[in-house]
DNA sequence: TCTTTATTTAACAAAAACATGAAATAAAGT
DNA sequence: ACTTTATTTCATGTTTTTGTTAAATAAAGA
């Protein structure tokens, strides 16, 4: 689904609290998860959907219930997006692109 | 700011690959992120201002130019996050919380 | 089977996000 | 001063997101 999906099911405040939720509690219902919110259900199981499909959470049934629970999977996209980022900041690649493209630039424009 | 900013700004497709050119190439000016694209240059600009509200990018004057590059903050937080999230999944945490929570709902339900 | 409990889907309104072209701003070159 | 180059702000339209209430679905209990 892509990196994007996954930055994007996390930039609504409520579906973050969602999920870290999640984390620290681990299993819980729809109804569980809705209960502290003072949006309507309806509205929470949008969100979930969308959480669910950006693969941060997954959803089982159980009984007459909807558990989720956070999904490793969905965090080591970012982690593996994130480590990927910072090899620029560490230096540990070929830092004579930048160095260039950057002398290029202003070859360019300064004479 | 906030994290759930920071993810927004990395939600949109056209954002996220601005960063991480920026990430590879170093400074680039705002017409030179603008160029690849397709779309106007005043939807870069607007993109570009997002990026900077996030903590994710800064911009410099340089002559007529604004100069903009990857902001190394902007990733410390959301590695922070990742890092707080991981915890719950490598065990390192008091784990009896969630047990405790989960028992308590099967109780409540199963009798 | 009728009701209750749990949750989702549907229909729709309001707000936010994203795009565009035109005008404004600002520094640099002539 | 006037023009060019670089970029942003403005006014505006379209699409997406987020929320609401009402109805649909589905399993469990009486």
């Amino acid at each position: 689904m892509g990196i994007h999906a996954v930055f994007g099911a996390l930039a609504d405040p409520t579906r973050l609290a969602i999920v870290e939720r999640l984390l620290r509690t681990g299993d819980l219902t729809a109804g569980e998860i809705a209960a502290p919110f003072e949006i309507s259900k309806p509205a929470i199981s949008r969100h979930l959907k969308v959480l669910e499909e950006a693969g941060v959470v997954e959803r089982r049934v159980e009984r007459q219930f909807r558990v989720f629970r956070a999904r490793p999977e969905g965090f080591a996209q970012m982690e593996d997006w994130l480590e990927k980022s910072r090899e620029f900041w560490n230096g540990s690649f070929d830092r004579l692109e930048r160095i260039l493209a950057q002398e290029e630039r202003r070859d360019a424009k300064d004479e």
